[in-house]
DNA sequence: GTGAAAGCGCTAACAC
DNA sequence: GTGTTAGCGCTTTCAC
C-alpha cells in the first residue's frame, strides 16, 4: 500500500504479529502516521467476531412500585454505580477492552436488548437488582455472555458476584446490641429486590435470636429522600427507638438528617448503622458506621468472570461471594 | 434461505423496505422467529458505514487541580449528568439510535479516543467542562462528528449548546439585592472551567454595577462537600455576610448545611441562591432558590444537532443558547 | 518473512 | 416485487 507493502503486512503490523521484519514494521508505522490510517472496526470484527468492548448495563424493570425520582436521576445520584464502574474499568482497561455504560429503563429495554444482541459488544456486566427483572433471563436465552452484580431473583444460568448479605446484616445488628441499644428499628430497601429482602429478613432473625422484639420497619427506595421520610415515619410511630439499621448509606444519610431535625442526637439518643460504605457515609454528619461492601473488587471480579467466559464460552456459571466488614464511625 | 427466498429479500424485510410482497414478508418474519436469526451488525455497518449509535462522553482532562472525590464518584453523584442523559435519550430513542455513556478520565483518554475513531459510534455528545481539555480539539481534528455541551475553552469548529450564563447570574444577583441583601459573597466553581469563570466574573460585575462592594470568593469543585467547606471558610472570614450566590446546587446544598451547623438561619440570617435547578435543589432544607438551566432540553438539542450533522456532514457548526430562569424557593 | 486470495455477512445497484 | 451480483475492509490460511 502506501508503504509499498501488502495489505496483509499492514494487518500484521497493526495487530502486533511478531513475525514481521523490524524495518518493514517501521516503514508501515510511518506510513500509518502520515496517512492517518485508522483500521475499520466493522471490517475487523466481521472477521474476528469480536469488538473488544463490553457493556455495563443498569437495568430497571417495569415498575411495580412508585419512585419519587426518575431512573436516571437515581443512577446519577447513587455513588454505588460509580464504584462499580471504577472497579470494572480497572480490570478491563489493562486488557484493552472498552467499557460502555447503558442505562436500561423499561421504555429502553427492547432497544438495549437489540443493541446487545447485535454484537456491538462481546459481553455484558448486568446490574439488575429487581427480583422480577426479565433482563437476566432474556440475555441468558439469547446466549449473550453476561455476568450479574448480585444474586438474581430467579435462578438463571449466569455467573454472579455478591456480598455475603447475612454476615453483613449480622455485623450491623450485633454492633447495635453491643452499643447497648435494645429498641431497634430498621429502614428496609425495596422488598422487590433480593438485597432489600435479605437485609430485612436477616435483621429480623438476628434480633429474634438475641431475644429482642421484632423491629418496626419502614420501607424506602434506597434514595436519600426516602431515608429521610422513613426515619420520620418510624420515629413518629415509635418515639423511643434508640437504634436504627438502614439498608444502604444513602438512606442512612437522609435518616440521620431527619433525626437531627426532629431533635434527636446521633449517636447520643439513637445509633444509626448503614450499609455499603459509599461516599455518602463520609458525607453524613456524623459520618456513618456502616457495613462495607468491597464494590470495586466485586466489579473487578465481574469483569474477570466475563473475560473468562468470553475466552471459554462453554465455561459453567459460577458464583463469587465477598465478605463484608463493619466500619465503625461517628453515627453509633 | 430458510423461507425459500433470497438473501436480498431477507435484508429488505429486516430493514423495512416497503416494496415487499406482504405474504413474502410474513414468511420471512416467521422464518426469522423460528431460526432466531439476528443480523450481523459488523457486516451491516461495513457496508452502510453507520452503527446507529452515538456516545455520550464525559471527559475529564489531566488534573491541574486536586479533587477530593474521584472522577467516577463525581459523575455518579451529580444529578446534572442524569438530566443530560435523559434529555439526549429522549430524542435519540425515537430515531432508533442507541446511546452509550463513556466516562473518559485521563488514564482512559487514549483508549476512548481510539474507540470513537474506530467507528463504534456515528458521533459523540461531548461533556467537557475544563477550559484546557484537549478532547474537543482532538475529536474535531479526527473528523468525528461531535457536539459539545457548553462553550469550549478554546475555539473549536464544533457545534455546542449552552445556557446564557450572564443572564442567569444576573438573575441571581438581582434577586439577592431585591431581597435586601447587601453583604454578598460567592462560592465559585472551578476557575479552570468556563462555566466557573463566567459565573464568578459576571457576579462581580453585577454587584459593581449596582454599587455594591466586591464580594469575597471561595472556590469549590462543584461537589456538595466542597460547598460545605467553602461556606465555612467564607463565613469564618466574613461573619457578617447576608447573601450567598453559589455556582451550582450541589455546592449550595452543602453550603446551606454548613451555615445551619454554624448557627445561621437560612434564609433568616443569610440568603442562598444556587445554579442548575437540579434535584439537589429540592433535597436541601430549605429548598433552594436557584437559576434553572433547561438541561434536558439542552441535551435534546445537542442530540438534534448531532443527528443533523450526521445527515449533512458539511453542515457548519452552530451554537444554540438557552435562557435560564430564576426559581424562587425557601433558601432566600 | 511476505504476498495472493478467499471470505466474514450484509446492502444496494442492477437486471429481470 | 424479487433474485443475482459486486463489493464494504479487514484477517487469515496458504504458497512462496
Amino acid at each position: 500500500m502506501a508503504a509499498g507493502v501488502s495489505r496483509a503486512t499492514v494487518s500484521r503490523v497493526v495487530n502486533d504479529v511478531p513475525t514481521v521484519d523490524p524495518r518493514m514494521r517501521a516503514a508501515v508505522e510511518r506510513a500509518i502516521q502520515e496517512t492517518g490510517y485508522v483500521p475499520n472496526l466493522a471490517a475487523r470484527s466481521l472477521v474476528t467476531r469480536r469488538t473488544d468492548s463490553v457493556a455495563l448495563v443498569i437495568s430497571e424493570p417495569p415498575n411495580h412500585r412508585e419512585y419519587a425520582a426518575t431512573f436516571l436521576n437515581r443512577v446519577f445520584t447513587d455513588p454505588y454505580f460509580g464504584r462499580l464502574t471504577a472497579g470494572a474499568q480497572e480490570v478491563l482497561r489493562v486488557e484493552g477492552i472498552h467499557l460502555v455504560i447503558i442505562p436500561a429503563d423499561p421504555p429502553a429495554h427492547d432497544q438495549v436488548l437489540r443493541y446487545l444482541r447485535q454484537g456491538h459488544v462481546d459481553g455484558v456486566l448486568l446490574i439488575s437488582s429487581h427480583a422480577a427483572d426479565p433482563f437476566p433471563g432474556q440475555l441468558a436465552d439469547m446466549g449473550v455472555a453476561t455476568v450479574l452484580s448480585a444474586r438474581p431473583g430467579r435462578p438463571v444460568p449466569l455467573s454472579y458476584v455478591d456480598v455475603d448479605q447475612p454476615t453483613g446484616v449480622r455485623l450491623a445488628a450485633e454492633h447495635l446490641v453491643a452499643r447497648g441499644r435494645r429498641r431497634l428499628g430498621t429502614i428496609a430497601g425495596p422488598q422487590d429486590m433480593p438485597a432489600g429482602q435479605d437485609r430485612l429478613s436477616v435483621f429480623r432473625d438476628s434480633l429474634a435470636r438475641q431475644g429482642l422484639p421484632a423491629p418496626p420497619v419502614v420501607e424506602g427506595d434506597f434514595t436519600r429522600a426516602s431515608g429521610e421520610a422513613a426515619a420520620r415515619a418510624l420515629l413518629d410511630a415509635h418515639p423511643d427507638l434508640d437504634g436504627l439499621f438502614v439498608a444502604n448509606d444513602l438512606m442512612a444519610e437522609g435518616a440521620v438528617r431527619a433525626l437531627q431535625e426532629m431533635g434527636r442526637e446521633v449517636p447520643g439518643d439513637i445509633s444509626v448503622v448503614g450499609f455499603d460504605d459509599s461516599s455518602a457515609a463520609l458525607e453524613a454528619r456524623p459520618q456513618l458506621t456502616t457495613v462495607r461492601q468491597p464494590v470495586e473488587e466485586m466489579a473487578g471480579e465481574m469483569a474477570r468472570l466475563l473475560l473468562a467466559s468470553l475466552r471459554e464460552p462453554q465455561r459453567s456459571p459460577r458464583t463469587v461471594i465477598f465478605n463484608p466488614t463493619l466500619v465503625v464511625r461517628g453515627s453509633s
